[in-house]
DNA sequence: GGCTAAAGTTTACACTGTCAACATTTGAAG
DNA sequence: CTTCAAATGTTGACAGTGTAAACTTTAGCC
């Protein structure tokens, strides 16, 4: 056991996503992620500023995953196709990983204030709406506008799935049918 | 000063409805509450389960101003023009009230144990929804899927602007653009 | 080899949610 | 009207929390 940890900061982002991804995030605390890093409990404190800087390199966590599992079902051939299989993705990553997603949007960070979570949550949209341009015919400002619809609808779709608590296998059909909406636009 | 209050219990959601509207949900706290409504600080205990509970309680309160702001913009002389100002009374009602709404969506309530919550949320989304249904012409089984996309793409639609903070007055604008997205469908 | 900065520890403090034990008040039954 | 139990309030205590301050160890460089 070395006093001198080497990589204690990313060993404390992992520890505490994993701590979290199983327990929830109710009732985190620095103290105990810190206990599981095997140090002391003000160890944390040489590498982030607060208990909610830690929390803000999770969720950026959150999101870098959640961008890697879209950027799978993105093929390119059919535009259309791929922004229903990326949204499908976002809706079964918040379902698979509900105490995650629930840091990511249901817990109060303050996100405006770290810069680099900000980012990675537009990677992971950017992702999503980078299909859209493929449905848009010349017209350039109409573009952003669209995107923030996509996204919004996919984004309020999981919210809302969460929070009515519908984790079962029928929500993905559902989705789905759901999106043919977003087709016929 | 009377040793028994009369109406503490509502009289404590609505401090701490007020305090968090002015203070936000990030330093709340049972005591601070309990000191306000001049009350010592385990009185909230005789009519709240746990602080959850209390804040729970505060939620649906938030839900049922939401429903009221939402009610004064249902005209029923046009169906589509309805929806899209009650969209508008939505976002708005979010934008003026960031940290009640905070407390609404972006805090850990576990919403599934308060039936009530559930169902004030339920009638404020209701309200949404309902003019939903002049724009189906008879097929009942499109309406509650087309209904949760309305709502997916109303919240989620808040929820962004929320998180990129964008409350400034062009955020009504655009979303009256956006909702010519609605229209269109 | 010694110095400085980085990284870790120990101690301490104010604050939190909540439990248990006690006090007061109220309203209904006798 | 008296009494007594239930409802409502208070006091005191406890373990757990974030985090600041002071101290210790280590690594890397001159």
């Amino acid at each position: 056991m070395r006093y001198h940890h080497g990589n204690l900061k990313s060993n404390l982002i992992n520890c505490a996503y994993e701590w979290i991804a199983s327990n929830g995030i109710d009732n985190i605390s620095l103290r105990k992620i810190a206990e599981i890093a095997e140090v002391s409990q003000t160890a944390p404190y040489r590498h982030f500023k607060s208990k909610e800087h830690l929390l803000a390199e999770v969720a950026t966590l959150g999101f870098e995953k959640l961008s890697f599992e879209i950027d799978k079902n993105i093929t390119t051939d059919d535009a259309i196709d791929d922004l229903v299989r990326c949204s499908v993705t976002y809706i079964e990553f918040g379902l698979n990983n509900e105490h995650i997603i629930d840091l990511m949007f249901n817990y109060p960070i303050k996100k405006a204030e770290y810069p680099s979570l900000l980012e990675s949550a537009d990677t992971a949209f950017g992702l999503l709406l980078k299909r859209l341009k493929y449905l848009h015919d010349g017209k350039e400002g109409a573009a952003p506008l669209n995107s923030i619809s996509t996204h919004a609808y996919v984004h309020g779709l999981l919210t809302i799935l969460q929070m009515h608590q519908r984790i079962d296998k029928s929500t993905k059909t559902e989705f789905f049918k759901a999106s043919s909406a977003v087709k016929d636009n």
